[in-house]
DNA sequence: CCTAGTCTTTCCAGTTACTGGAAGGTCAAG
DNA sequence: CTTGACCTTCCAGTAACTGGAAAGACTAGG
């Protein structure tokens, strides 16, 4: 399978398989005589893994580690209910932080008339420091 | 006033307070004999407003065009509910593709034991492909 | 066999929004 | 007069890619 079809398989741009290799987040694929990359099965259901992993927002230091832990035959369901227990707790932070965000916007947008006067409750908003 | 009262008053680190001004998001400030800058208040409220901006979410593309508006006078209270409300709209969606992350991944740690064993669901849960 | 078009390669640079750190000048207190 | 806190500039690094140039490889059509 040359890049383009292990990428589209995985989900991931060509660019961004070359450079999960290239800082080995995952092990470099072997050659073609020309040089090209051939993956296989294994390779793109790897390469897919990290897909889902950065999806859920794990960094790619912590894909590292998931990856690790995904290879390791030995490892305990432990360690990654601890990894992905952080994960959801910084989920549930971000959400929050988003909704006061969101009712704080919407709440000086519905104050906005919308119109062509250069009175606006937006920037007024904008302006008004919080610290 | 000093960069790192200003930078105080104003919320923001002094590394960032140079960085706006070298970037030309904000106008460079006037000098003292020696060399130092020396903020006044109006800098110091312009300065919240990014911050201010930037805490909702807004680019610093965006606070280049909310600073815009800020300081004409000119300007119409609908332009500014234009580009707040696209923020908006893009909060609620990063709201929503938060949601459904958070449930995914709380389902996996639910499934999960945690304890020694090497058979972890969240694992075998990231490793499935939802494309 | 040639050619056009699509892959593929490497490498370098740019993105976003800062942040860290070194080397050195300035200022106020004791 | 020396210490220590501030200030300056400049260079480099971060995260995680993304874009693009230049050049080699492969495939199908004529």
């Amino acid at each position: 399978m040359n890049i383009s079809a292990a990428s589209k398989a995985a989900g991931l741009p060509a660019k961004t398989v070359r450079y999960y290799a290239d800082i080995g987040l995952v092990p470099a694929p072997a050659r073609s005589e020309s040089g090209y990359r051939s993956y296989d099965d294994a390779s793109v259901r790897k390469l897919a893994f990290v897909r889902r992993a950065r999806e859920f927002g794990f960094s790619i230091a912590e894909c590292r580690e998931l990856l690790g832990l995904y290879e390791d035959r030995q490892r305990s369901s432990a360690d990654v209910k601890r990894i992905a227990t952080r994960r959801l707790d910084e989920i549930a932070l971000k959400q929050k932080e988003l909704q006061s965000l969101h009712d704080e916007l919407a709440h000086l947008v519905d104050a906005c008339r919308g119109d062509d006067r250069p009175d606006c409750p937006i920037i007024d908003g904008l302006g008004k420091s919080t610290r």
